[in-house]
DNA sequence: CTGATTGCAAATGCTTTGCACGCCA
DNA sequence: TGGCGTGCAAAGCATTTGCAATCAG
């Protein structure tokens, strides 16, 4: 678990009013227990896998308080669902390019791409607050070779692969 | 409505082998007539608006054929619906910036944005596809002011605030 | 104590689908 | 005529909510 979650947590829930619960720890530990992205549905299963007694609605609900509270990270990955990235505490401002070929998701930063965007925001009259590149792209290697490693890659991991539906 | 729509519907639903209905050209014409971005149930309000005899099915696949023919895009505003951008015919690569204050989308070209991203990909060794940048930021002028011109301007167009659920 | 939190099930809202009928090519 | 397309209502899915019971501070 990343550092200073417990932390910077505790800040939200005292300046909120708010309460530490069982429920609440647990589903937190689960979130920030890999770097991988996970949707609702995902995160309640995790967690039911090591406590039965969390329902649905806390898990959804604690969801929009560590958003709020912006510990995590809502990102689109085109799937109709909400996807939670827990990387961006680490990683404040990377992005996300969709390999097509085959759903893989890889993070990515490079300064240059904020600054331009922040200089492109100004020049419109505003002030940049958050921004979320979506890269969609076909991976060359399956291009050239036929075989795309990701996709072999993704096979061996088991990881889902992310599909419009 | 933007011309080579027609041409290159007609041309995508004769590759398909598909047909030409009455109900699909009407959808088009309206999803079109204006350089606004729309949801689904908006489009078929304002289909239902000038022919009562469209259902919201036939909207929502003739949608679906629009964008397979990528004559619309689908965007995300973050409002958990799908939104449909009619400009990329015009704007091939434009972007969006969200209002945080009163929700306005704001349209914008950059050809910087567009090299660097495309760089950033290559070197991550994908061949790019597609790119969206969605910047959220604040209205300087609200800022300084305590006043946001997009907000009082959308209160007189009477524009649907983008707002999350 | 007392209000925040939870669990459950029902409700929501957008979107998709199954099926019988209708219409384009 | 063959099947693609349509309309309708029902189904699906992710997510939210009302409410009574429970728990943290």
């Amino acid at each position: 678990m990343v550092a200073g979650i417990q932390e910077r947590l505790d800040d939200f829930v005292r300046r909120k009013g708010l309460r530490r619960t069982q429920q609440r720890e647990f589903i937190i530990k689960s979130a920030f227990s890999k770097d991988e992205h996970f949707t609702a549905e995902e995160l309640f299963d995790r967690v039911r896998k090591t406590n039965a007694h969390i329902s649905r609605a806390t898990v959804y609900r604690t969801l929009s308080l560590l958003v709020e509270a912006d510990l995590l990270r809502e990102i689109d990955l085109g799937d109709n669902q909400t996807t939670y990235d827990p990387n961006f505490l680490d990683k404040p401002s990377h992005n996300h390019l969709v390999c097509i070929d085959c759903g893989r998701v890889v993070e990515f930063e490079d300064a240059h791409i904020d600054l331009l965007n922040d200089c492109v925001t100004r020049r419109l009259g505003f002030k940049p607050v958050r921004q979320s590149l979506k890269i969609e792209a076909n991976c060359e290697q399956l291009r050239n070779n036929g075989r795309c490693p990701n996709l072999i890659a993704s096979r061996l991991t088991g990881k889902r692969l992310r599909k419009k539906r």
